[in-house]
DNA sequence: GCTTGACCCTCCCGCTACGTCAGGCTCCAG
DNA sequence: CTGGAGCCTGACGTAGCGGGAGGGTCAAGC
């Protein structure tokens, strides 16, 4: 019964679409998916179509829809296989879109905390932002537990002591005071010096915290001028040097062709 | 008891956090996240330190974690909160390459439909490849309800008739003779004219389809010399199309600067 | 022809992460 | 001193399956 022109078993549906057979009897029970025909034996046999409308199913949900949703978006009569592919492919522009939102608030925080700024209580959960999204549940450790990004998290994971951080710390400030003195000595921020300072600045991001694109880089200055409190942390060491740096990243990223 | 310096109340928690009373019960009674303390008359009440690991509860559920993960997660006594941003920050990007791949493979099923072509059952499903991302589930229409990316799905869905798409397909089979003229006429791919075609042809998809980016464009690039079905399609207009579009359409991406 | 093992069927109970009352105490404003 | 908003603790309900019981089905091999 492996899938001849009479139909697919639920083992074989169940293997193909990597799902278990119990819910594909779910998705029978509550009508989601039923199979067209039965064999006499009353054995469920699956078509192709059937084969389509569970590939919708598990898209649907996956993007976080109730089986009820699903059932009324794949119900939806006037919505072809087409309408189907560029709704999808939107909801997933749109995801990813949210998720870099995400990322860039979780920067934020990096920066915050890397620089001992005090965020309020609700500041810490604007992170889920007004468009929150929230849950896109399930799966993790098993899934995540062999993912790359796991594997870096884990490995880099408590592997600094706090002497480590002390010289990270000690690097940043060091390399602040060479900031300020490039700044007093009257260079200009997007000149030759200027512009190696900035990028030491994201060198020593990359190798002590995280892969800082020239983008991220972008988004931090914008931060340093456009948030008080990390200007005033940077204007601590001296006065005007928040703006003086932000130009020298942003003409070090547009040096590097950003 | 709105936030004073004693501490929140489930109540201004929920608000901070934009979660029910009865999740932060909930955790409560798992042990997942138990206030410090307690009024005299029982009230919960917490402080700023809860609410830092409620961030991160909730960050970590909405990673797909069940609730025990998130604890074992959070009790490890070896992360610092700068471990946690950056495991986030690892686990988002992830997250979003995963994504990526998957709207990828969406564009290349629209090729596949909107030239006809038929994938393999199996083939329908490694959509979710070989690193299914699954579930992240929740939320959905309400959120969704109202974001662009569903809007405009929702704005497009339908709204072409069967006319619309015999004209489409008219119009992807006269730019494909024009090519094939191009190229009987020797024109080099890599040529103005080439690149104008090629271009043409970017702009029909962007029109009718989706927005199609430079990116993109060079993803289907490759589907059309890699994949022996597209070529043969092509191909049937006239031999060695896929080869000398597949070219143009490259050099005209280098030429925008991708 | 008969067994055997891989599948299939239909209940049905269990689990997670809460939602949703119900019944009752607490607290501050007016 | 009273009303209403807010808090408490059960306790039951729900979605989306997981997993097992108890039993029929089917092609392969002896």
């Amino acid at each position: 019964m492996s899938g001849g022109t009479d139909g697919y078993s639920v083992g074989d549906v169940a293997r193909i679409a990597k799902v278990t057979v119990r819910t594909l009897h779910h998705y029978d029970r509550i009508g989601l998916l039923s199979p067209v025909g039965r064999t006499p034996a009353g054995y469920r046999l699956y078509q192709d179509r059937d084969l389509d409308r569970l590939q919708r199913i598990l898209f649907y949900r996956a993007l976080g829809f109730s089986l009820d949703e699903v059932a009324a978006i794949l119900d939806d009569p006037q919505s072809s296989p087409r309408d189907h592919l560029r709704r999808q492919h939107a909801l997933l522009k749109e995801r990813i879109r949210q998720l870099e939102e995400l990322a860039e608030a979780v920067e934020h925080a990096m920066e915050a905390e890397k620089m001992g700024i005090q965020l309020t209580p609700e500041e810490k959960f604007e992170l889920f932002g007004p468009d929150y999204d929230e849950a896109w549940e399930q799966e993790a450790e098993q899934r995540w537990g062999d993912t790359d990004a796991w594997k870096e998290s884990q490995r880099r994971t408590g592997s600094y002591s706090k002497e480590d951080w002390r010289r990270i710390q000690l690097e940043a400030d060091a390399l602040n005071e060479r900031i300020a003195a490039a700044m007093a000595a009257g260079e200009a921020p997007d000149g030759e010096a200027g512009m190696d300072l900035a990028e030491q600045h994201r060198q020593h991001i990359c190798e002590n915290f995280y892969d800082c694109t020239f983008e991220i880089h972008r988004g931090i200055a914008s931060l340093y001028v456009g948030d008080p409190r990390f200007t005033a942390n940077l204007d601590k060491v001296a006065p005007g040097l928040a703006q003086w740096l932000h130009d020298a990243m942003l003409a070090n990223a547009t040096r590097a062709g950003h």
